[in-house]
DNA sequence: GCGGGAAGTAACTATTTGGTTACTTTCCGG
DNA sequence: CCGGAAAGTAACCAAATAGTTACTTCCCGC
């Protein structure tokens, strides 16, 4: 009977209840499309607890934003280098969908924003990714005459692409990104293509 | 005096002009965010006339990706192999930066609604593109292990991600794609990069 | 055990915004 | 040259929606 009716009054649990609802609801529809009855209906609560904890809606989105992209992100455990590492990639922003169209959402709605939510943590999230590629390309084992900084920025579009147009997807290959069957054959493709740029290194390697 | 005032009664004019004011507020805002209201006073005329034409915002919308994805679109004449083909891709989509937006409404808003505008039509230029690469991999000019479809995809997504998610773009280089440097910078990459995979070509070419 | 503030609710509002109605003006084929 | 249809306009409307006001309920430090 002590089992604290963790029911009425808290806080904490009400605050994550609309962040997530938040999230789900900003993902799939956007800033715009978002209704703000809906994402607290969804998270149980009423509308005016959100701007009691958030102020407005836009603050509502950016702390989505902040929660989302800066930490926990699939981006903030890249430091791989090695074959696996496109397909990897792909894997990881596959099983978070409302990462890739946050991005996209924040990349349309917010684009010339400065700064970024947490602009300085995700910045050296990145750099702290390109300090990897550039440590394989002094031991040779990627080519050392791509910048490292536009080479993390590609391979992240290589496995990007795809589930941030589906439609593309669809058009060219028949199989939506959902698919497992389209994330097999592309995974399959992002091993030979990450082999095919581990080759093209012109010296011979390390030892 | 005889020179045809063109001015009133021009309905194909007027069609033009809406289609042109909602390709760029669209573009700008999405079709949540996109007013009905704004479409109208930028093209010069009133609101009834886009209902009487288009029927709807959505219609409106429609239309607007019918006209910008499919003709004359920059990935309509992408028949190209060749160590310039990615930076030349690059290029031509950032010439029209409209277009990279309207393909990432396109996937966000209206997502899994089937079938795209000029479905068909923008499949057909895919194909081509894809059977260019084929042939390409036939004659030893592009690895042969590498699925054709997925190589395209992959080689518009390298394209596109600085323009379709600048932030990045900007957190990693410090520079924005708008900027020419970084176009200038990016296009040395490309090259290098299409260099790269042509590379890894295994046994001998043609010839 | 009480009082003040935080948590929570519900009903309201001011405005915005797709979409329409009702009307006038111009064009053009017969 | 005229009559009907298309082009165009302006004022209007109902629904939706972000944000508030005014209130009640609970918690907890003193």
């Amino acid at each position: 009977m002590a089992v604290a009716r963790r029911a009425v009054r808290d806080p904490e649990r009400t605050q994550r209840r609309i962040l997530d609802a938040a999230r789900r609801i900003f993902a799939t529809r956007g800033i715009d499309g978002a209704r703000v009855d809906a994402i607290a209906a969804r998270a149980g609560t009423n509308k005016r607890m959100i701007y009691h904890y958030f102020g407005s809606k836009d603050g509502l989105f950016r702390a989505v934003l902040r929660q989302r992209l800066a930490d926990r992100t699939p981006t903030s455990t890249p430091a791989r280098v090695g074959p696996e590492r496109l397909a990897d990639l792909q894997d990881r922003l596959a099983s978070e969908p409302d990462y890739v169209r946050l991005l996209m959402w924040e990349a349309l709605e917010r684009g010339r924003r400065r700064p970024l939510e947490e602009e300085e943590a995700r910045r050296a999230v990145l750099a702290e990714w390109v300090d990897v590629v550039r440590a394989a390309q002094a031991d040779g084992d990627l080519p050392a005459d791509l910048d490292p900084a536009q080479l993390v920025l590609t391979e992240l579009g290589v496995a990007l692409v795809p589930l941030a147009f589906p439609q593309l997807a669809r058009l060219l290959t028949g199989r939506v990104p959902d698919d497992p069957e389209f994330l097999a054959e592309r995974r399959t493709f992002l091993l030979r293509l990450a082999a095919a740029i581990d080759r093209a290194v012109p010296a011979g390697g390390r030892a």
